[in-house]
DNA sequence: GACAGGTTACTAGGCCTCTAGTAGTCTTTC
DNA sequence: GAAAGACTACTAGAGGCCTAGTAACCTGTC
C-alpha cells in the first residue's frame, strides 16, 4: 500500500489505463494495445521502462515467476483519477469546483443521458445535505 | 492572435492568474502577490523570466514605454482555462466529461449555491438541446 | 549443448521546466 | 554629471520526463 500520494506521469498513466482494462498483462500486451490506439507506437523497451517505473512506485505488481513477467495493477483507478483531479482542480481552478463543473456542463459534449445522471446525483447530494448530514461550511452562504 | 494553442506551464499560469486579477502589473506587483499567497516566494528574477516567457508566447503584452515595464494579459482567462481543461479531460478521463462531472459532484466541496447554479445550467442546456439548437461550435459540420 | 528468438536490466541522451545569478542599463537625486 | 538604486537581458544549471538502445539473460529446439 502506501500509495496515498504516488505521482504518476502522463506516459505512465497511459500504460496503467491499459492494465486496468486488461486486468493484467505483459509488456507485449500493453505495447500492442498502445500501438492499436495511437498512431506512433512506442518502442517495446519504452513500455518496459514505464512498467518498471510503475512497479517501482508500487502502482503495479510483477509476477516474475512467469516468463514473460506478468504485470497487474495495484493502484485503484478511482484513487489515481481522483488524486489527479484534485491536483488539477487546485492548480488551474484554485479549488473552485463549482466553476469547473459549470464550465464542463456548458462546453463539454455531454449526452442527455449524462445530464440526467448528473441531475440525479445532484438531487442525491442535496437530499443528503438537507438531512442535517452536511458540513457546517455552508453557514457562510448568502441567500441568492 | 495565434493563441489558439499556446502552451502555458504551471509556473507561468500562476503569474498569469495574478495579472488577470490585477488587470495589469509590473514584475514587482506580481512578485508581491505571489509572495503573499504562498510560503516560499520566488526570486524577483524568476518572476521576471516567467513574464518574459509569457510575453514571448504572446500571452501578455509589455508596455516598454513605462519604467518599470507594465505587463498586461492578452490571453483570455476563459480561453486558457478551457484549453487546459480540454487537455486534462482527454489525458485523464479519455474525454468522458460525464464521468468527470459525476465525480466532481460526488467528491468535491460544492456549496448548495453551486449545486443550484449547476442545475440551472443543466436545465438551460436541455432546453437548448430540445430546441434542436445546440451550439454550432460543437458540431464538426460547417455549411460551406 | 549450441543456437535462435524473445525478454529483461542497465544506461543514456534529448528536451523541457523551473529557478535564479550576473552583468549591464536606465532613472532619479543631489 | 556622477553616484545609487532599481530594473532588465542574458545565461546557465539542476531536475524530471520520455524515449530507446545495448548487452545480458532465459527458454525452448535441434
Amino acid at each position: 500500500m502506501a500509495q496515498s500520494s504516488l505521482h504518476i506521469t502522463a506516459a505512465e498513466l497511459k500504460v496503467l489505463k491499459v492494465l486496468w482494462d486488461l486486468g493484467s498483462g505483459t509488456v507485449r500486451d500493453v505495447l500492442e494495445r498502445l500501438s492499436g490506439h495511437e498512431e506512433d507506437a512506442p518502442a517495446y523497451t519504452t513500455v518496459m521502462t514505464l512498467m518498471t517505473q510503475l512497479a517501482g512506485k508500487g502502482a503495479v505488481t510483477v509476477d516474475k515467476e512467469r516468463q514473460p513477467f506478468l504485470y497487474r495493477p495495484l493502484a485503484r483507478r478511482e484513487q489515481v483519477l481522483s488524486q489527479r483531479l484534485k491536483q488539477f482542480l487546485q492548480q488551474v481552478f484554485d479549488g473552485q469546483a463549482g466553476e469547473l463543473v459549470l464550465r464542463l456542463v456548458e462546453e463539454a459534449d455531454l449526452t442527455s443521458n449524462d445530464l440526467r445522471r448528473i441531475e440525479a446525483k445532484i438531487a442525491e447530494r442535496e437530499r443528503r445535505r438537507d438531512q442535517g448530514d452536511s458540513k457546517p461550511a455552508d453557514c457562510a452562504e448568502k441567500p441568492s
